[in-house]
DNA sequence: TTGAAAGCGCTAACAG
DNA sequence: CTGTTAGCGCTTTCAA
């Protein structure tokens, strides 16, 4: 790594006739400093192409004003969505994002040594695998973390998720009342609360009106998983009449399979019902029956609160629950009698 | 801001009884330290929770080992594929991610000036909108540079893209052997090198066997936007028998309205053509014949270069063309006399 | 192999 | 309002 030694704040002071430090309140917000001067340095820095220094800055003020983005399952067009829109909330807010892919259920570990390394201000994670000794660790570095669409019972952490237990509530119950009697149920992985939650909606608004759920088979969020499970679903009787997936991601890959590998028409033969509501679930060829969590709204209170958080120093994890909203579309066979 | 005083490594030479300097060759590689103070050191590390402060790390060496991320479509799941392999090569040669979304064509001025005051080592740069002043200023300072999946004539920076006019140009022959006649472009973003040159590829694998492009449509890489490109295509005669789009997510987009909102099957009516190969282009509804771009391939050859330019300081910009592959599937009507 | 000392480029008191 | 001064936590000569 050779380059042009940098300019710095010095340089600037110099071909400015003023002192470093003026250079520096500059280019730093409510310091008092006159017109005059300010033009001076402003002139100079820029003949010479100066730019401050956030490295020495974070340095000093312990503060890098980055945040760190933890996140997997970037094939599933709601995570994407997600990013795209916290990034654009951080750099709003003028922090830099440093972007952390974790591996499935992979070595979480070696990742959050090298997030606690980078010194970031706050932490925002998508990923399931947060053991509570990890996040033990970012409380005792006073790091701040928000789970974002996670729910984990460590006290410790803040999180904003969905209600998903409701979400699973208003699925069973909606299947129930349209006459399904084979209710399956497409898991996510196993280590995820947010599937469990789901699940247990499920099962109790089947419940609701005297119904079960026959079986449950595990799709771990991942399409081609979701697909060999769709198909063993199918391997023997009795056939599912309706199929919950824990994700549109996997609801789409069940649709598929459905469709062109099991010759099974969708709802007529099998309803289908999906959860986040991803762009895709709306698409004329699914027309997918589903949860919808509001990325939007995701994103804003756990920004918020994590900013939030970062600037007052303030530690108290707090939990936000967000509401769902079902959305029916066609891939559920409407009630009829029989 | 407010968090316990970090543990530095002055606490941990003062427990351990070295110097700090003996703590901070712990820490780094190949520097000369005894078995036996290492261990003390590392020890004492571990009973404080000590980790090496990276900031001052990078102040000193110059070297923030973090390269920034550049880009925009996250809502076209090519990109957030790129992403995650991109962050997974970096990660395992241990650079940092710093993620910058821009807006479709936004300020990318202001985003750049972010980038330079963040000291990263390196720019890997998916979003079109460069300009070569901006590209130069990133030269001046020393930055590498590395565009992925654009073509600018701007020589400076490196760029690893595909070879989009053959790509272009085997669909041009490929429909004009299948005996269409009114072909259609969808073209991206207009400031796009890449849409262009596709289209380019197009008119001359058409005229090599003497058909031409009859129309070209803006769809701007996105999906809406290409759907009602397709309505637009359909609103009078004479109707297109092709359509060739500049990405696949446009080309779905195209299917999907042709099926579901002007009643027209896909390939018997209109044969659609995709480009980049993306998960979605298999799924059995649409099976899209496509040009594959292989994410790979480009990730590889991208991050292998740029880390090769912050090695060895070695500016000179380099470009790489990677081949492209045809994927025949079902979107394209097969030749018949007729 | 080890420690002392000199900064990296900047911010933040503190005087003036 | 401005300059001087003292570090932030670390790496890196330089002697010992």
């Amino acid at each position: 790594m050779k380059r042009k030694p940098a300019i710095t704040s010095r340089d600037v002071a110099e071909r400015a006739g003023v002192s470093q430090s003026a250079v520096s309140r500059c280019f730093s917000t409510n310091a008092s400093i006159s017109e005059k001067t300010k033009l001076k340095v402003l002139q100079a820095a820029k003949e010479l192409g100066y730019r401050p220094n956030s490295i020495a800055r974070s340095l000093i003020t312990r503060s890098s004003r980055t945040i760190a983005l933890v996140l997997s399952h970037l094939d599933n067009m709601f995570y994407p969505l997600v990013l795209e829109k916290a990034s654009l909330r951080f750099q709003a807010e003028d922090y830099h994002l440093l972007l952390f892919v974790v591996p499935e259920e992979g070595d979480f570990i070696g990742v959050m040594d090298r997030i606690l390394q980078s010194q970031v201000d706050g932490i925002l994670m998508m990923s399931a695998s947060l053991t509570s000794s990890l996040a033990q660790e970012c409380v005792d570095t006073g790091i701040p973390v928000v789970l974002i669409n996670r729910n984990v019972d460590f006290a410790g952490v803040s999180q904003v998720y969905s209600d998903n237990y409701h979400g699973g509530y208003w699925v069973g119950s909606y299947l129930a009342m349209g006459g399904h009697e084979q209710i399956a149920y497409l898991a996510g992985l196993k280590s995820s609360s947010t599937s469990r939650h789901r699940y247990q909606g499920l099962v109790d608004g089947l419940a609701s009106l005297g119904k079960q759920c026959q079986v449950i088979v595990q799709g771990d969020y991942d399409f081609e998983q979701a697909r060999s499970a769709t198909l063993q679903l199918f391997s023997e009787p009795p056939y599912p009449d309706a199929i919950f997936a824990a994700s549109d991601h996997m609801a789409i890959a069940v649709i598929e399979t459905l469709r062109h590998d099991l010759g099974r028409r969708v709802p007529e033969d099998v309803s289908v019902v999906g959860f986040d509501d991803t762009p895709i679930a709306a698409w004329p060829s699914y027309r997918l029956t589903t949860v919808r969590q509001s990325v939007d709204q995701m994103v804003e209170e756990a920004t918020t609160l994590l900013i939030k958080q970062i600037r007052q120093g303030d530690f108290r994890a707090v939990s936000r629950m967000l509401p769902v909203t079902p959305i029916l579309r066609d891939s559920v066979r409407q009630f009829t009698h029989e």
